[in-house]
RNA sequence: CGGGGCGUGGCGAAGUUUGGUAUCGCGCUUGGUUCGGGACCAAGAGGCCGCGGGUUCGAAUCCCGCCGCUCCGACCA
């Protein structure tokens, strides 16, 4: 009953308010805390944590399909902001800027980068001279400022951390090739390290990024069954090539301009684990992202050997190469228990004076509570059986909760019905209309989240025109 | 940017209607007993009551302005 009661202070259910369930588990997992400045947050140890570990996977299969860091200055000249329309247009709203340097008024206002293909763009047009130097696969590490009206943690703020893939390329093909290698790769990443499944899929005119020719887009499902764009591919052709002369002596020696990609996920990916994964105890992290895989707890401790005998687990786990932490402090073991819950520790090895005896130790899972005894000699094949079966059981979870509410629809009206009965994804026809995809938002309260890769090639008809088409397009509640 | 809710030690709240100098629980510190699901006893520390102005002998409380958090819309990773 205590544990109840105090539950309920710790943590509001998600049943009752998912948003406040949401923030109670970024704060009492201390993954962030507010920052002074309205929308910006503080990423903290555990919630950098987390995200290191995704930047150091992620950074990996950049680095073995040939990309390089680079970082890029903070600041844009409003000038070269400016040089391409659309991208202006796009992000115009949500630009801050920098318009005093000590104590002078500068001559030309400076963007923070809200992103940063300006940048590439002016740099290329400095470095690229011909085709053998193409093609150019760059990536940066960095945050952004973009100023949002409303914000929340890792979903929106006003800066957050992100990769930003720039490349450029010497023909289209190339470049749509690149497009569609790093959409693959964001969304083998979401399945393999955040055990997260995705639509994999290509945004319509509307939807897609100012600027680009393309937007490809990996959309993901949460608990709530609202839609998280968890990451974005762009082609853009040689619309930004052209707008900022950058220019290469092609192999027939004409002046010829590069086809561009880019392509980014973020500090997001944090928010979308929360709300795929997590419980009302807390946070339960995949293994490959947690930051403490297992968590060593010995039990009376203070009982002769007791430490010893945990401090012997945690060395043997860290030699296995786990992600071990043990936690003697002077806190109740139940406290312990509700707290590592809390954090999402995948694993939990209790050890006691009863377990010595047997020669035995006890392991408790995240995702499903369960508890098993196993005998000392097994830890280490034990823990890494249950690690891989936590990320499996987190997978397959989350991949019913895709196909439970994702339905095939054909008219607006159940589409309408869909959300107001819990939400979910619709797939349906569509036209190619953007009135009607308009109309849609405004009939259904949906927008639409992406035509995806995978079309059935049947016909159908529009749900709001009626008109026979064949393009299948996912609709939903986005955040 | 429009509409609602909220702002009181680190956290959660009471007090505001009817002005009188701040209370409770958790947490924190120290000492002791505990530890297999959020332990207990004792002694302590900690507060420009979101910020600014006004009314008043006196403001957490009344008035004006601003800021922040949050939810619902519109915009976005």
């Amino acid at each position: 009953m205590a544990k109840d009661q105090r539950n309920v202070e710790a943590i509001t259910p998600m049943e009752e308010d998912f948003a406040k369930w949401y923030t109670d588990i970024c704060l009492k997992a201390e993954l962030v805390d507010y920052a002074s400045v309205k929308g910006f947050m503080i990423l903290r140890p555990y919630g950098y944590a987390i995200w290191e570990h995704i930047q150091r996977i992620m950074d990996g299969e950049f680095k073995k399909t040939g990309h390089e860091n680079v970082a890029m200055p903070v600041l844009i000249p409003e000038s070269l902001l400016k040089k391409e329309g659309e991208l202006v247009n796009g992000f115009a709203p949500e630009v801050a800027w920098v318009t005093e340097g000590g104590s002078e008024k500068l001559e030309e206002r400076l963007a923070f980068r809200p992103t940063s293909e300006t940048m590439f763009c002016d740099h290329w047009s400095h470095v690229l001279h011909s085709w053998r130097e193409l093609p150019m696969l760059y990536n940066q590490w960095c945050s952004v400022i973009r100023w949002e009206k409303t914000t929340r943690p890792f979903l929106r703020s006003r800066e957050f951390w992100w990769q930003e893939g720039h490349t450029i390329h010497e023909t289209a093909e190339e470049a749509i090739a690149e497009t569609e290698q790093q959409l693959n790769c964001y969304a083998d990443f979401c399945r393999d390290a955040l055990a997260m499944p995705v639509v994999k899929g290509r945004k319509t005119e509307k939807e897609k990024f100012a600027g680009a020719e393309a937007t490809y887009t990996i959309e993901c499902m949460m608990k709530d069954r609202k839609a998280l764009q968890s990451g974005t591919s762009h082609y853009f052709g040689d619309k930004f090539s052209r707008a900022y002369d950058v220019t290469f002596a092609g192999r027939d020696n004409t002046l010829q301009y590069p086809f561009q990609t880019s392509w980014g996920t973020t500090t997001r990916l944090i928010g979308a684990v929360i709300m795929t994964h997590s419980d009302n105890n807390g946070l339960i992290l995949p293994p490959a992202i947690a930051p403490v895989q297992v968590v060593v707890l010995p039990i009376a401790q203070h009982k002769p050997g007791v430490i010893e005998a945990a401090t012997a687990l945690r060395d043997r786990l860290a030699a296995a190469g786990v992600r071990v932490k043990m936690d003697d402090s002077e806190q109740s073991a139940g406290w312990k228990f509700a707290q590592y819950e809390m954090k999402g520790v995948p694993l939990r090895v209790e050890i006691g004076p009863k377990d010595m005896e047997k020669g035995q130790c006890c392991i408790a899972r995240r995702d499903t509570g369960e508890k098993a005894f196993v005998p000392m000699a097994e830890l280490e094949s034990s823990v890494e059986r249950l690690l891989g079966e936590i990320h499996n059981n987190l997978y397959a979870k989350a991949e019913q909760n895709l196909a439970d509410n994702t339905f095939d629809l054909n008219t607006w009206e159940e589409v309408k019905e869909m959300i107001e009965n819990g939400g979910g994804f619709a797939l349906t026809k569509w036209c190619g209309d953007e009135a009607c995809e308009v109309a849609m938002k405004e009939k259904a309260g949906v927008s639409s989240r992406c035509m995806p890769l995978k079309q059935s090639g049947t016909t159908g008809k529009c749900p709001i025109c009626g008109k026979e088409c064949t393009t299948d397009i996912y609709w939903g509640v986005a955040y």
